[in-house]
DNA sequence: GTGGTCTAGACCACC
DNA sequence: GTGGTCTAGACCACT
């Protein structure tokens, strides 16, 4: 069962934090068709949010096609984020997390690394500068 | 010098965008202590923003300490963000590139790819689940 | 400018109605791309309704790629429904209000007509009876 | 025998739809005073739904007069909905048959189908715009 | 002034 | 018990 973590400083909006999470965990595998997701109420509890809030994520995931809601039921997961083979995402995040404790060795934060590779993927290059 | 990039559609506030890219422009050692931002009222023509928006993230650039504003002459980089020394950053630069380019012949967008990062960094796995 | 009708007694969600009326109004080509849609606060005294009701009508339309909301500037119509061309849409709902004439002048009721339609379009025959 | 078909994502309650099937079988003559609706049992197996839903759906029709429970026989419809005379409806539905194939060849969809004959029905018209 | 989000609490429909 | 909608009112971000 996917467990939510809400950043309240991160500027995101906290519904959206919650679609987020439940796109990554189903692009990562952990989330496959007929899950279930937790239901409203115990969001409520273990994330300290409005149920509103909640609701208004679970809805937006209904309607990009990712979740399906039943009433009395709960709301399940319909869809999927098509990556590689399992045997390919393993090797490519063990490949990744080398590369993490490399930089981490070197001193660098996760902050540090998030804007490195936001730069390798927008293209950017430290030649180039920003432009 | 640097130029920003808004995403309409991230969720993600515009001014925050601008104070994320000059703190991601600082770590990637594009912007160092001294430089010149661009003025507002450049930044307002090239990325169609609003000129309150500008003067918002400046602000708030200023109040972390990293930016500081001379009447009359600019804003000015004032502060840094640590990371490593160039030669370490160029070849952890160079891994992950390589690392990128493997995961997109893989077939991973960059959600999947950031998605991957996100759960290295916040030492996710697979085999536990999302806990 | 769109006028939207809300009816209390129909069963459909208010906010539903509203989607509904700009879908059928793009349909229609009464609202084009570029369109502005009213304010959610002119839509609140006009139609007596919440405004959060109407904002939520107004994002799903936005999530749809119908709409595009601009803060501070207003909603806009971006996207389309496509019918036919302006010539053979004249010709089709000139017959069809000829139909409807005809309709009502044998006693038919606008729900009685909406039936009837409803049959013909879900391929249900007064012959097979309802199955 | 009725057959009731449930659109999930159509955001009218399920209840409802039941209610408006009959009603439309009523009006297009499928169903008589005298004939049977189907048991409460037999519509949940068909359709998917809840008995408490099938359950209300009656209890709502007969409230209104057009159906009536014969506790341990049925329900049976009790009332009408007046339309024209069977030649006249045939009549009609013909010309509306080839109307409908007259869009769909056009290019209509459904729901553009449905919108071109709601906008008639109102009265809104092209030229006046949605006034 | 624009739209957007969050909270709170109520009621409904469904299982 | 489940999710869904509506209301009310507050605050934020943007033009």
């Amino acid at each position: 069962m996917i467990e939510f973590r809400l950043d309240r400083s991160s500027g995101l909006p906290p519904y959206l934090q919650l679609v987020t999470q439940v796109q990554e965990a189903i692009r990562m595998g952990w989330l496959r068709a007929g899950d279930r997701l937790p239901t409203v109420r115990e969001v409520v509890t273990s994330a300290t949010v409005n149920a509103n809030t909640v609701a208004k994520a679970y809805r937006e995931l209904a309607l990009i096609g990712l979740v399906e809601a039943r009433p009395g039921a709960g709301t399940f997961v319909c869809g999927s984020l098509g990556t590689a083979d399992a045997a390919t995402m393993a090797r490519l995040r063990g490949r990744l997390v080398r590369w993490v404790e490399a930089s981490r060795a070197a001193g660098l934060e996760d902050d540090d690394v998030r804007a490195l590779l936001n730069s390798v993927l927008t293209g950017l290059d430290s030649s180039t500068g920003v432009a």
